[in-house]
DNA sequence: ATTCATATTGATCTAATGATCAATAACTGA
DNA sequence: TCAGTTATTGATCATTAGATCAATATGAAT
């Protein structure tokens, strides 16, 4: 180990080394789970000492928090994004399921699993994921409910169904995680999954 | 914090301690959750001294990963017994989504989800979470060929509809753990659709 | 009884963690 | 130019973690 002899930083706006800390996180979290966000390899991240870090979060805590939501927040709205390039709700969900479950956020995943051991200890964290949590399920909601009303999918109740497939597919790519073997056909079973779930006939949504 | 005075523990086989440290580790495990699976922790309950729960295992890493393993061994084998009680592949399959989803089990999800995270820093927990992963798919497998068979399920392909409903099994375990609210329906929406998931007909798997 | 193997322990080490605080230095406004 | 505010730091604590090892004591074998 050797620690590469550090100026001392630049003074910066709190503001602007707020958002240099926390990106820190967000790419310490992403790149290495939420458990390597420690007050330490946080500094080192941003360039500066762990008593700045500690100066600007009350805890760690908080800032394991804080950066849970904000990667939660851009993944959210980048699906929400895409959801909004169409109309037709068939087309909707059948993109909603395939962009989840291409493993393409295999980052964002493990910050959900870690998350949901670490909340387990951690109040504020626990808190957040609750929070986000429940706007995966609104946008999810959503989609259902749109479906319901022009009749493409049955009368379903839109807000337990959106749970049901959002647990569903947490669990697809919290397995995908470990065992990337039998993952093959995930989207294709998903999509049958819920045509049952929704009460569509088989091949209703269609897989384009 | 005051600290009981400890007696010099009694003497026993290698046998026999070794089971009450085992036996320690996975109470712990399912009160408190693996992360508390702590080499002092362990000691404490098994009312010997750290030193001598190291003399037994090669590592922490170890114990956490045979403590995993040992509770989810159980879990199978509670499950897999309860399905030997039934025959026909439709009751099989109901009676295996209704125990799993019936929040009885809350403990051993806890330990599943930290197992996964914790995964990712320990490599013998790892490797324990993929074998016991195959051992629940092949118990799935199991079930849903049968069905294949005797005609009552469609022609799937038994290997990936297990690994999927096991996913979506697990994720909605996950998902009960933080958000007990959305969990209303889960076995009736499970039902569906695995019914989607299967090529049956709504209501084909008789909910009794 | 004595010996011997080893189960069990106390003491201790090292490496992380989060956190605190007085001291320093850079910017800001007068 | 000077004073005041505060961003930034180094040093240091208190905890907790896993791990090691010489010393002790207990049961079994001789």
């Amino acid at each position: 180990m050797s620690s590469t002899p550090r100026k001392r930083a630049e003074r910066k706006t709190p503001a602007e080394r707020r958002a240099e800390i926390a990106a820190a996180a967000r790419s310490l979290a992403l790149g290495e789970g939420l458990a390597a966000v420690t007050l330490r390899a946080v500094a080192a991240r941003a360039g500066v000492t762990p008593a700045l870090v500690a100066h600007y979060q009350p805890s760690m805590d908080a800032l394991i928090a804080e950066t849970f939501d904000a990667i939660v927040a851009v993944e959210i709205e980048e699906v929400g994004a895409l959801l909004a390039e169409r109309r037709d709700p068939s087309e909707r969900l059948s993109a909603l399921i395939g962009t989840l479950l291409d493993g393409s956020r295999e980052d964002v995943t493990v910050v959900w699993v870690e998350a949901w051991a670490l909340g387990r200890r951690n109040e504020s964290l626990a808190a957040s994921v609750r929070h986000r949590m429940d706007a995966w399920q609104s946008v999810i909601v959503g989609v259902i409910d749109d479906g319901v009303e022009t009749g493409d999918f049955g009368p379903v109740d839109a807000a337990a169904a959106a749970w049901q497939l959002l647990g569903m597919i947490d669990g697809l790519n919290a397995q995908a995680l470990v065992r990337w073997d039998g993952a093959g056909e995930r989207d294709a079973l998903t999509t049958r999954s819920v045509e049952g779930l929704l009460g569509l006939r088989p091949g209703a949504l269609a897989p384009r």
